[in-house]
DNA sequence: TTCATTCATTTGATTAGTCAAGTGAATGGG
DNA sequence: CCCATTCACTTGACTAATCAAATGAATGAA
């Protein structure tokens, strides 16, 4: 029993880690009144607005269904707008959202940031970025069963 | 705008291989009715039991709340138990959770080192985990207010 | 024209987590 | 000896996701 393979102890290290700065990451974004997963949405939406919901949940990776209720959230909180336009819905930020993004934006991409800049050399971002870029592209060609 | 620093890209692929690989793995282990988060808990257990809710909830990085549904869970599965003892309660598997782990234990531990391996080197390996090892640990180290 | 198909989105049931307030047993100071 | 505190755990309200089934609008063949 217990013979961890190296490949599990990557695997832990950044399921744990992930999860950690999440957390750190919703407490900093209080101050914005926004959570994690809202940023990232919100980002995503005014890189590539409009859009529609299936668009966006391919580029967040979230089902459509989780998208539909994050949309619904984001709405009531007058973040976004929804058009229906043919059969698909169109995407934008209102002057609310881009304004409560534009507020974050700057400040928690330096958070995000100091993780890895409190204890890593430029020339070791730059070799984690380049590993985690090839496992990322290799977990994401791996089908899913359905979509 | 869209000023991305190296960190927040390196954030962005650990989050989504984070989320792919959670995905991929709960549908690798439904063969064994079991899902991550499951699977984590039971190997933590299995490893350091008898143990209480909150060295478990440590372990797992956790709160108190998301350990005690877990385990309610979990308990109605039949795969742990909770002794009463004193004022704390002693978590432990019962057979039938012992064999559930068991049976998915290697499967499971080769499917996670499979991400690594099929796109590192071992050299890229070892170079993978000291980096994320750092960082995990550095993001640990930042408190989390309540707790 | 109508009815089946397709496509985008929504919704119900569930898992998994958070925070904060609540509970209940054992302990310790006045 | 009793009451307040502490400790371990639970619970209510919520966010965020999943899957799978339902809905609803536009299209296209009979």
């Amino acid at each position: 029993m217990q013979k961890n393979t190296r490949g599990s102890l990557i695997w832990l290290r950044l399921t744990r880690f992930t999860h950690q700065s999440n957390l750190l990451s919703n407490e900093f974004l209080k101050q914005y009144d926004l959570t994690t997963a809202q940023f990232d949405v919100l980002m995503q939406i005014s890189t590539y607005e409009p859009l529609t919901q299936s668009e966006l949940a391919e580029k967040v990776t979230v089902t459509q269904g989780g998208i539909s209720r994050m949309l619904t959230r984001l709405e009531k909180e007058g973040l976004i707008v929804r058009k229906q336009e043919w059969k698909t819905k169109t995407i934008s930020l209102t002057d609310k959202g881009r304004q409560k993004l534009d507020n974050a934006f700057e400040a928690q991409l330096a958070f995000q940031s100091s993780f890895f800049e409190e204890c890593l050399s430029e020339e070791e971002m730059k070799t984690l970025y380049t590993l985690m870029s090839r496992v990322q592209r290799n977990s994401e060609k791996k089908e899913l069963p359905n979509r």
